[in-house]
DNA sequence: ATTATCTATAGATCTATAGATAATGC
DNA sequence: ATTATCTATAGATCTATAGATAATGC
């Protein structure tokens, strides 16, 4: 049953790809090493020949799911670099974002257990934050650099806390007022057209 | 060995505060019953005389949490009517409340994980949820309530968003500026003394 | 007599490892 | 010969229960 080593290779990432979905879905301490196995089509025993360990497993899903979710934003602000930040909060203030964390911004996913974690999880995670933070620096407005990097901050916390609520109240309709009062608030400096 | 009815129900009154600090500092699946009784100074066969389950220890856990923080957000508007926004902001944005989760907001310590449990636990967090915001709405500005409503919406998002990223970054003057920015964000349409 | 607590353990779950198997790669 | 995967299981942990113990409360 043993494959050659381009499948092993694509093998690894097949379970590190799951796993980063997983991850986001149900969390990391719901996250089975067999039930993930089992998902990628193998048995759990052939795990310990990719990963040392979870904890290692769970490393390199949070940085990978951070990856997916960096890429997704700079295909937004590559599509319309005019109006970056207002494509950048409608996706993730979106509903199709609040409906599946599997696929989205793994801060919002895990901001709360991931920290506790420490080790290797939590520096994986400390450094996703912060460039959360940082690819919004250059679409914000501000006098000077550390203005800019203020508003960024104050951004990330209202979109990050925005989705976290939407996901906690389940009300679709009060889940909706949440994410867009948050982010007519946040685009309110920004508006172009109507100028109130 | 056998306790008074009056120490009876003091004792579950030592669990569900204990497990409500506990709950908030680790986590719900971190949560063990046989850790909690022992903190409490009981053996873990104990337990099931006072809750049900886990999940129903953690659902009236959750439930007490969110009023203890309620409780203290009254105080603090209270203290200072006039003020009252300022209060609770600066409060909930402080270098205290980032370094102690397990005395502190329940939406915060809890967002990404307990609207996951669903049943009991989620019901718990999701009514604690809203009434983060609703406890915000008599002390913000607005057009009228509806406006007021969307304010104390998008305040509660940047608060909790501010806490969870500064809680994740793990780095002290990171957290510290996004702390600070946050907080300047939310009361910037709420100056009274310079009039910029 | 009732019941709060304790002791002991059942039963389930999960990470990790050991040894067997079978295909790759030299 | 090496190694990716599988089978089986060790070892740890955690929830929950059963039965014993001893104090309360009628």
């Amino acid at each position: 049953m043993r494959k050659s080593r381009d499948e092993t290779a694509a093998t690894r990432e097949r379970i590190l790809a799951r796993a980063a979905e997983m991850v986001r879905r149900g969390g990391i301490e719901t996250l089975g090493v067999a039930d993930l196995m089992q998902e990628v089509g193998l048995t759990h025993g052939g795990f310990y020949r990719h990963f040392k360990s979870k904890e290692d497993l769970v490393a390199a899903a949070v940085a990978r799911a951070f990856a997916e979710s960096g890429e997704g934003m700079r295909r937004r602000v590559a599509a319309d670099p005019a109006r970056a930040l207002e494509r950048i909060v409608t996706s993730y203030l979106s509903e199709a974002h609040r409906r599946d964390p599997a696929h989205g911004c793994t801060v919002a996913a895990l901001a709360t257990e991931a920290p506790r974690h420490g080790g290797d999880v939590g520096a994986a995670f400390a450094r996703g934050a912060r460039g959360l933070i940082e690819r919004l620096v250059p679409h914000v407005h501000g006098a000077d650099a550390a203005a800019r990097h203020d508003e960024a901050r104050a951004i990330a916390a209202t979109m990050l806390g925005a989705i976290a609520l939407a996901r906690a109240v389940d009300d679709p309709a009060e889940a909706r007022a949440i994410l867009t009062a948050a982010k007519a608030k946040i685009l309110e400096p920004y508006a172009m057209g109507a100028a109130v």
